[in-house]
RNA sequence: CGCGGGGUGGAGCAGUCCGGUAGCUCGUUGGGCUCAUAACCCAAAGGUCGUAGGUUCAAAUCCUGCCCCCGCAACCA
């Protein structure tokens, strides 16, 4: 019988940089489903992948003094490495710079131009000529050029757009008729109220301000934006308008395609509208996951809180890495991360329950059996509800994942674990073991145990491989004793089954030293940040110097600084980061000017204080609210802003030069 | 009134749709056991369910106002 085909994907990860546990969280649910779904019996085919191109690379790359290319290449490898590492089963992995793709990208684009669906037009925004650059209104400091720091001009640059505006009812109309599209459901929500509803724009869909990206094949200048090139990755890894592979009618459309709720938008918006304008049906779910919060906010470089992979798993294990990532966290919602929280659940349920039951059993029909159980039997009804429990495990744990509902399932799974530590307990096997008379109720009882630990590891081995096979291994069990089939029925293992005393699976973990040595090590790494974040600075004192930003005196005296008394200071509703700030500056008139320093300063700490203001700077509305002129203020870190104060004594109004 | 999520014993969460003795995991305390990885099993302590009001015989659950936290969006002259 052909094996019915299961398609899962998971994002491809942008290699700017190593990866780090949120993207391993992601690959190891696919990959936790994809195992599941081959013990199922299903064909499965497990697409991973990078997605290479784009200005930010080219300029990291450019940074390290190598080409894109080489850069990408290294960062590839140690991904390679992580999923290994990481026990990732089988699976495809496509790069957005192979030659497939990249022939497959360019016949997509000119399709979808020869349909209609791509046109060409331009667009505008501001552009910094000796740059060669286009910036947003948005990216633009100052109004000026955020590079050189010279004006800007409002200029139009060609650039091809696809028709996502068009595609806005048939959209709706699709979520309506398939409900289960997008899970969650609140993430559907967000994105019809947020960005379908106030109408979609067209989207921007090739670039000529950088060549790090797919040629445009019939117009060479432009080269492909990141959604047609990233987004169809799912579909050229299958051969679709390619010959590398040949396998897209099987596998297309996907069954499932977990995403980073942060591109929940891309992949339940901008891609869905791209099938349809190839004709290609939909994939039958997205499922956006949440993240992993660290000190409740995301993992950030400059906080040094990034979370490496790599090292839990040698430090713990790779499956108890992975468990707890499965087991922890619901797989749709955010997530805090922490050492401790780690830890715990590495001690409370993989050492002292699961660990120790696998132990203690075995240990049990050595002691008492010397490895072998007789085949003589004696079961008592107290038995029966441990049986019940662990054969109606197959059906509540399929339910579970079937809903990609992993920390359901493992809960589930332990719920039976636990039962059986219990069940020990009720036996007393020790006191059985004293007389003789009792061997065939003690059979009864250690059978019962190797069989309940025989159905756990099984419906363990998507999360946890390597544990799996080493619980079969020494309870026993082997062959057909290790399919998914065989848990549906209790009483599958042999009467005279043979265990093997095994290595501990899971020793305890010393929380109170371990969380000091991780302690240690992450203030190390902060310092090694540090050290770096030094030669950079020192870097970007000199460009200026090199470069033609030297500006002339004549240049300066253009800006007329001037020292101003704070007289009145509110927050500005509605608005995150702006303050409203009443000055002084010597002048009869208040003058009004906002900020984006609320987070870091209280109105009450700003008034009375004196500081210097851009006086000619040309007016402008901010959320609203009219502003003229500019505070001085220092990017005192990445996340920190600290006005520049002036002393009490400076009389208001005085220039400063 | 931009959109959404959340506020439940010390910690983390379920319960809220479909009102009816407040539940789980971890932690704490006491006890039991000795097969086992100082593990396992039992028991106890601990909550006015963010807040104010309303509906009801009855509200964590339904309605209204308010406060606080977190994402997204906007925004950082």
């Amino acid at each position: 019988m052909e094996k019915k085909p299961f398609y899962i994907t998971t994002p491809i990860y942008y290699p700017s940089d190593k990866l780090h546990i949120g993207h391993s969280y992601c690959t190891v649910a696919t990959d936790t489903m994809a195992r599941y779904k081959r013990m199922q019996g299903f064909d499965v085919l497990f697409l991973t992948g990078t997605d290479e191109h784009g200005q930010k690379i080219q300029e990291k790359a450019e940074a390290a003094g190598v080409t894109p290319q080489q850069y990408v290449d290294k960062i590839v490898d140690g991904i390679h490495d992580l999923w290994k590492l990481m026990n990732i089963s089988e699976h495809r992995f496509i790069r957005t710079t192979d030659d497939y793709h990249v022939e497959a990208v360019q016949k997509i684009f000119r399709k979808l131009y020869d349909k209609g669906d791509i046109y060409k037009s331009v667009y505008k925004g501001k552009y910094c000529t000796p740059c060669e650059s286009f910036w947003t209104e948005s990216q633009l400091v100052d109004g000026c050029c955020p590079d050189c720091g010279r004006p800007v001009i409002d200029a139009e640059e060609e650039a091809y757009f696809f028709k996502l505006s068009a595609y806005a009812e048939r959209l709706l109309a699709y979520y309506d008729s398939h409900p289960d599209f997008v899970e969650p459901v609140s993430r559907l929500n967000e994105m019809i109220n947020n960005f379908i509803k106030p109408g979609l724009e067209d989207l921007c869909v090739s670039r000529t301000t950088f060549n790090w990206g797919i040629q445009v094949d019939f117009d060479p200048k432009h080269v492909v934006y990141v959604w047609i090139d990233a987004l169809s990755n799912y579909i050229t890894a299958l051969g679709y308008e390619n010959d590398r592979y040949h396998d897209f009618d099987k596998y297309w459309p996907a069954d499932v395609q977990f995403v980073g709720k942060e591109i929940t938008r891309f992949h339940t918006i901008i891609w869905p509208a791209m099938l349809m304008a190839l004709d290609l049906p939909l994939p039958k779910k997205v499922f956006g996951h949440g993240w992993l919060l660290i000190d409740g906010g995301k993992m950030s470089k400059s906080k040094g809180n990034v979370v490496d992979p790599a090292v839990l798993c040698k430090r713990y294990g790779v499956d108890a890495l992975r468990y707890f990532l499965m087991r922890e966290f619901p797989f749709g919602s955010d997530g805090v991360f922490t050492n401790e929280v780690l830890i715990n659940r590495i001690n409370s349920d993989l050492a002292n329950d699961l660990g120790n039951l696998v132990s203690r059993s075995v240990s049990m029909v050595i002691k008492y059996f010397d490895g072998t159980l007789p085949k003589e039997r004696l079961a008592v009804p107290p038995d029966d509800e441990l049986i019940a429990m662990v054969s109606g495990l197959k059906a509540s744990y399929e339910a579970s994942m079937e809903h990609y509902a992993f920390q359901q399932a493992l809960t589930d799974i332990f719920k039976v674990i636990s039962r059986t530590n219990k069940y020990i307990d009720e036996t007393a096997p020790w006191v059985l073991a004293k007389d003789a008379e009792n061997t065939p109720r003690l059979a009864s009882v250690m059978y019962n145990l190797l069989e309940s630990l025989r159905i756990c590891a099984i419906l363990l081995s998507p999360v946890m491989p390597e544990t799996s096979e080493k619980i079969l291994a020494q309870i026993g069990a082997c062959g057909e004793l290790t399919s998914y089939e065989s848990t549906a029925s209790f009483g599958a293992l042999p009467l005279e089954v043979t265990v093997q005393k095994g290595e501990t699976l899971f020793p305890r973990i010393d929380a109170v030293k371990e969380l000091a040595l991780l302690e240690a090590e992450h203030a190390e790494r902060l310092a090694a940040i540090a050290a770096q974040a030094a030669p950079e600075i020192k870097k970007a004192d000199k460009a200026p110097q090199g470069v033609a930003s030297l500006i002339t005196i004549d240049d300066f005296k253009k800006i007329d600084l001037r020292v101003a008394e704070v007289t009145g200071c509110e927050k500005i509703e509605k608005s995150d980061k702006l303050l409203r700030l009443t000055l002084n500056d010597g002048t009869e008139t208040p003058r009004q000017v906002v900020s984006g320093i609320s987070p870091w300063y209280e109105p009450k700490d700003l008034i009375g204080k004196k500081l210097v203001v851009v006086a000619n700077l040309a007016p402008a509305k901010l959320r609203g609210v009219e502003s003229k002129g500019m505070i001085l203020a220092a990017d005192a870190g990445e996340n920190d802003v600290r006005v520049l104060f002036v002393p009490d004594d400076v009389p208001c109004g005085s220039k400063v030069r």
